[in-house]
DNA sequence: CGTTTTATTGATACCCGTTGTCATTAGTGC
DNA sequence: GCACTAATGACAACGGGTATCAATAAAACG
């Protein structure tokens, strides 16, 4: 995967950042042989201009335009392809937001609703650990962290 | 919390397990306002009687008497006093299960379906740590391990 | 370049788990 | 017992998501 950074960002036409994104994950799809239709590239646009996680609806909305089963079938694509990743709210309501490479989990502010990742953490050895000793045998693992980001918490 | 000593079990009448499971948990209900409803004992009958994550569905099938709202209700009910809790399957399908005391998090076997606690595990310290780091107070958090159990490793 | 192929789209109906409504029933406290 | 009100059941509604299917438009090909 070459294509991650992010050319051209205002080279010429200084293009919003988000427009890289949509090239880049239209790229990337194409090298998987799914096309490069218009109204993908809109539902791209709108994952991409998100400031925090989202829901479908959230897209449907921002797109009056694309028929809501488009909306659905571009979102699950990107989630299938891990472009996207979904977040589980304290409240069990689902939400998704653009992945972030690696495997990592997310902080979720219960006040704001920004979510942020937690990369250098080792949970997941200190997990296979404690599963192992009861015989376990530990393949994978889901989880969220919830509580108040830095600057809501100051406040 | 002094009731949940299974008190008499297989005194006199040897009454299912689960007899003394729902005369404990309508009793704590009870402390807290609830009725004493047959519907209900029927409902905590079902959960107690469920030998892995079940859905509501299963209750509904086990329970062609009560009706279907009551159901969900009485579930509901037992989530919110913390009598049932919530786990998440791999492909994020919601079950239920009677809940043990105190916190801990689930090792759900996907070969058989089993769910099996994990408790003495301080992911907790090194997440609120791994968190904090970041400016992040955490106040909580959703785990969920996934892999096999002992015995379906073994096999 | 025109044609063919086939993924994709949009409108709509549908599904599934769950909650709301509301008249009726039945615990509980007096 | 009686009154009061929580709880019930039947059923409609809801919300997020998927299936269907004819129409459209990328991509591939000659």
């Amino acid at each position: 995967m070459t294509s991650t950074t992010l050319k051209h960002a205002g080279h010429h036409h200084p293009r919003p950042r988000s427009a890289a994104i949509v090239d880049d994950i239209v790229a990337h799809l194409a090298s998987m042989g799914y096309r490069d239709t218009e109204p993908r590239r809109l539902v791209i646009g709108a994952v991409a201009a998100q400031s925090r996680p989202f829901t479908a609806e959230d897209l449907c909305s921002a797109l009056p335009c694309v028929g809501r089963a488009t909306v659905f079938r571009g979102l699950r694509l990107l989630v299938e392809t891990d472009q996207v990743c979904r977040v589980l709210l304290e409240d069990r309501e689902l939400r998704y937001q653009l992945s972030h490479q690696g495997h990592h989990h997310h902080m979720l502010c219960a006040v704001c609703g920004a979510s942020a990742d937690l990369s250098n953490c080792d949970v997941e050895e200190t997990l296979r650990a404690a599963a192992n000793a009861t015989g376990f045998q530990m393949s994978g693992h889901w989880l969220e962290v919830y509580g108040r980001c830095a600057s809501c918490a100051a406040a």
